[in-house]
DNA sequence: GAGTGGTCTAGACCACTTG
DNA sequence: AAGTGGTCTAGACCACTCA
């Protein structure tokens, strides 16, 4: 005879199973336990460990992959998600990628490369550096050309101790960045200002044109990973973005 | 004696039944069929209509929920969603609501209001207005006393006729169209740009000074609502965004 | 107190990919 | 060919909430 039903034995806490699996794997790809590409246990598995049905453990994979961090393919497994290099507002743009989508040559310039300790006058600094240095980075996008925007990056080398030995003479740190750290938040801010006399030259237009400027501050779990303004051309240059209210 | 499985009849398409119960929901909100706050049937009656079982229905609930377009409560059912009024730089922002967020006075001023045919050389009025005609509204709106945006907007009276007898001399029209249009979906797009001579004195800045241009269009289901051209003053201002890759 | 949605199960068949 | 995820069922108990 079979027991009668389970009786959902040992809910310990008051969120869903569900929940608690899809915030288990959650947590493992945001601290980098997981990394991109890494695969996810199977369903089967799941089962076992979690010890439930496998809608259960579907309902909580699902969950990840509307948040975009999992990818599932058939016969093959689950997996953790590359982040997209796709550029839209609400993504972290890739210049190189945004560029080369548009069919335009992408040229590179690295103006400065600087390893220092944050500023102690600048708190946000010091939240970026965690106690270790920083690496300071001002570098040029250009388009077809035509300079496209102007950079000026901070990174934590607390969380990216490899930076220090990355060669951003060739590739921009934005692009190793993205290709280097697992998952990331951010935070931007767009506003604009008038261009100074040396970011007309950098960029070629007129002292005291309108430029674009977007800082953004990443981070890789709780570890704050980098620190970004670039400024564009306001004329040349435009953020789009379609949105639902999705 | 029962029949064997079911055997999943009729399979007309080969999208999952769950996502054509979705679609068929999503569909007559988008459409406007189901207003904000109009109750979506009972599971059970879903379950009916759609001769499938509750989890399926469940499963398609779920995805509106995870879309934000619906909200459900026990007990009492499932709602079609209020769209959000908050104000990021993914939704549609509504500028009276985010000053007042932040404490201050909000005041505004309508500089015109004209009703209009669409001129036949610019091919996005045409398309706004759809064969109808247009109202051409131009305002201001001020924050704790300093100019705060200027805003020229575009609504089209074919898809909200109510429109033409709105008293946009007292509550703005981007917060009329909130309450009043159901849902919608956007396209943004953000530049920068120098304040010429008339913005200068509306928005009190110096000519040249660069300023912030948000120029979006919102659709209500595939039928053009409005088109509107805010201009900030890039210091005082700026869009500000938090985001995960989610 | 009754009915809603929230969660879960232990199965099943299917489609797809390649382990 | 085998094993994965995708979908679906027909039940069940529970928590919440509101008429």
């Amino acid at each position: 005879m079979s027991s009668p039903p389970p009786l959902q034995s040992a809910k310990a806490t008051n969120h869903p199973l569900h929940e608690q699996i899809r915030a288990s794997i959650e947590r493992k790809i945001l601290t980098g336990a997981l990394k991109p590409g890494d695969r996810i246990p199977f369903e089967h598995e799941l089962m076992e460990s979690f010890d439930c049905s496998r809608m259960t453990v579907s309902k909580a994979l699902a969950g990840l992959v509307s948040k975009g961090l999992v990818v599932r393919r058939r016969r093959a497994g689950s997996f953790v998600a590359h982040p997209p290099s796709a550029s839209t507002l609400l993504d972290v743009p890739d210049i190189q990628a945004d560029i080369q989508g548009r069919g335009l040559d992408y040229a590179y310039q690295l103006l400065s490369r600087r390893l220092r300790a944050p500023l102690a006058s600048r708190r946000e600094e010091c939240e970026l550096a965690k106690g270790g240095q920083l690496l300071d980075l001002t570098c040029l996008h250009v388009a077809g050309g035509t300079p496209f925007a102007y950079e000026s990056r901070l990174i934590s080398l607390e969380t990216v101790p490899d930076a220090r030995m990355a060669d951003f003479s060739v590739s921009p740190p934005g692009t190793w960045l993205l290709d280097h750290v697992p998952w990331s938040q951010a935070q931007h801010r767009i506003s604009a200002a008038a261009s100074d006399a040396r970011l007309s030259k950098l960029l070629d237009v007129s002292i005291g044109a309108p430029c674009l400027v977007l800082e953004r501050t990443t981070w890789h779990g709780n570890r704050p990973v980098t620190q970004v303004r670039q400024t564009f051309p306001g004329e040349r240059h435009a953020f789009l973005g379609a949105f639902s209210h999705t």
